[in-house]
DNA sequence: GACAACATACCAGGTAGTCGGTATGGAAAT
DNA sequence: ATTTCCATACCGACTACCTGGTATGTTGTC
């Protein structure tokens, strides 16, 4: 990849496609409609990506890198306990929930859904966006594990895919109820799971070594 | 609607768009692709439906028959106890992931995600037909609470979309990674959680009343 | 012969991508 | 300093194609 940042007009379109393909999903998402929501011309597009494929997949990738920064910013990355950053990851998330439906839903997820079998190139860019933010929380989790669970039989792994899929299907019933009561209740309850993987620390175990 | 059982081509329409449907996503399949799946002609698919999407509403009122049929006349259903209904219940849907990713993913989920904001009535339609199946669930969830955790502060109905919710991020990681290794993890997590809200029976509270 | 259940050719609208062209800004030549 | 040159960014009309839906015809059956 280029190391030149990116023009504006490239910019606002790979924006744009995000809020559209979360609005519309992708295949009902022209390229006139991701131009209009940019406020750039159809010339622009094909100036800069040469296929709405190709738009697609640089798309996936501005979303990793923007939502991986949205998080390392995050306020809860900062607690100075493992624990604390997964639940406060856990928290993060339901605190996102105050927007309309778009806003908040995954567009890895979205898209996905409908190009897994269509489009190789897609899936295979959402399918590594999402490892890889799991990646990252799997750290956190890892860390808890060690110090609150070290014997447990589950991997941080498996944990790190379980929240995210909770997440994936709170979205889904987002969609379906236009609205995030749903999963509000889901991430609570995907707490009390976590909090019960991760036993609730005491004063003494937390002061235990790194 | 009308209680004559629809003609045989009018069968297979419906069931090729819950395949074609499940595998291209909703706004990829045109109304030629379900025809070629069925074995029909275009004539005879404007001949049964209006419009391609009054055939979208009927294939999911369809599908959720068809799920509903599935589900009553599996083995776990028959369980004495309601807790062991649920827990089987999780168990089926793990039994299931032995397929093609197309073949045990959810036809609703796949709809309302692309549908929610463009096609109203789809939408509603798929929010019915989960919410409906979740109804069902609810009735061994709320007996088996009253059983074992009957003073619990989460309700049936919020362990209910807690299950579906994982199924349906369950499915989209499916996808995302071509198997179902990520589905398996999560149902045992699922389980794990379930006994935990419905704490281990012994045989004396199994012997207990209703 | 009337009606349902198809079959097939066709059409109108929409869409991805193309193509010739313009504007702009900076480097190079003079 | 001024002119020339060129690459990048952008514009918008146009095209070839696809797709939902229609119109018209045919077959079988009660």
């Amino acid at each position: 990849m280029s190391n030149a940042l990116p023009h504006e007009s490239k910019i606002k379109l790979l924006d744009a496609a995000q809020n559209v393909f979360r609005t519309k999903g992708y295949a009902a998402t022209t390229v006139d409609d991701i131009c209009q929501f940019a406020g750039v011309t159809k010339g622009s597009f094909f100036h800069h990506f040469k296929t709405r494929e190709e738009l697609t997949l640089d798309a996936a990738a501005h979303w990793s890198n923007s939502t991986e920064a949205l998080f390392a910013s995050a306020p809860y990355h900062r607690a100075d306990y493992p624990r604390d950053r997964v639940l406060g990851y856990v928290d993060f998330r339901a605190a996102i929930l105050d927007r309309e439906v778009p806003e908040f839903t995954c567009l890895l997820g979205t898209l996905v859904q409908e190009t897994y079998t269509t489009h190789p190139a897609i899936r295979a860019a959402c399918d590594k966006g999402m490892s890889s933010h799991i990646a990252v929380l799997m750290r956190d989790i890892e860390a808890a594990k060690q110090r609150y669970a070290a014997n447990a039989s589950w991997t941080s792994e498996s944990v790190g895919y379980f929240i995210q899929s909770v997440l994936q299907g709170s979205f889904i019933f987002a969609k379906a109820k236009q609205g995030s009561d749903v999963a509000r209740a889901n991430l609570s309850h995907l707490r009390l799971y976590l909090e019960s993987l991760l036993h609730q620390p005491t004063k003494s175990n937390r002061k235990a070594k790194s």
